[in-house]
DNA sequence: CTATTAATAT
DNA sequence: TATATTAATA
């Protein structure tokens, strides 16, 4: 029962297009290893949350799921985590890192965000819920509900995107879409703001655990070519 | 304390 | 280039 399925691998023979009419697309389902209520209302109404999955806990779960399925009955399943698909992607460049604190959790470095087309997507229609007038940093940040994200993550980024906003409305329309993540998607699917994204990681220093709570770490990524291709 | 912006660092 | 960090300022 909740097979979260890439269908963007299968356009393949046996695809029925029937049963995929109004079914959300892949990009936005909500990955399994978010929780379906927010960790605010959660200890609000005092519902005892889920141990959080972390995103590869929730690939290897499905890993395991679907190679019993395609093995018990010869299914012709394609590469679905497989290789460059997502995981984690820790840059474990050590170099002279003995001066972390292991006790100080705030003052642990993170990896450097990246921002994922879905993120960024998530970014954006926080953002246009709240009205590009009003919307800051916090309050993205709460909305967004991104495990690991940290304010100064979407100052930064809404710095950058304030800029390319600024850009836009200068100059109507001229040259090639310049941004890649910024660019209004091919696929407009209007939908409304609704649940949660994770992703992240990749970065200069370590993976250490992070506590977006108790739990656990935080990470998958796609990672496409950021230089040269646009996605979504 | 948070937000904004520009400059600078990684 | 993308993202982080810092400093000045509101």
């Amino acid at each position: 029962m909740g097979e979260e399925v890439r269908m963007s691998d299968y356009d393949g023979d046996n695809r029925v297009f029937e049963w995929e009419v109004g079914l959300p697309s892949a990009g936005d389902l909500t990955p399994l290893s978010q929780p379906l209520i927010p960790p605010e209302l959660a200890s609000a109404f005092s519902i005892s949350t889920e141990p959080r999955r972390s995103a590869t806990d929730v690939n290897r779960a499905s890993q395991n799921t679907l190679s019993a399925i395609s093995s018990s009955n010869n299914f012709n399943f394609k590469s679905l985590n497989d290789e460059r698909s997502q995981e984690e992607f820790v840059e474990q460049g050590d170099e002279a890192d003995l001066a972390r604190d292991g006790s100080d959790p705030r003052k642990e470095k993170r990896p450097r965000l990246v921002w994922t087309p879905q993120l960024h997507k998530r970014f954006v229609e926080v953002v246009k819920h709240l009205g590009v007038g009003n919307a800051v940093p916090k309050t993205i940040m709460q909305l967004m509900n991104v495990e690991g994200l940290t304010r100064e993550n979407v100052a930064s980024h809404l710095q950058k995107y304030r800029l390319y906003l600024k850009r836009k409305q200068g100059l109507s329309d001229d040259g090639p879409s310049s941004d890649q993540l910024f660019a209004p998607a091919p696929t407009p699917t209007p939908q409304m703001m609704h649940m949660p994204v994770i992703g992240m990681a990749h970065g200069n220093g370590h993976m250490g655990p992070y506590h977006g709570f108790e739990s656990h770490r935080y990470n998958m990524v796609q990672h496409r070519d950021w230089s040269g291709n646009k996605r979504q």
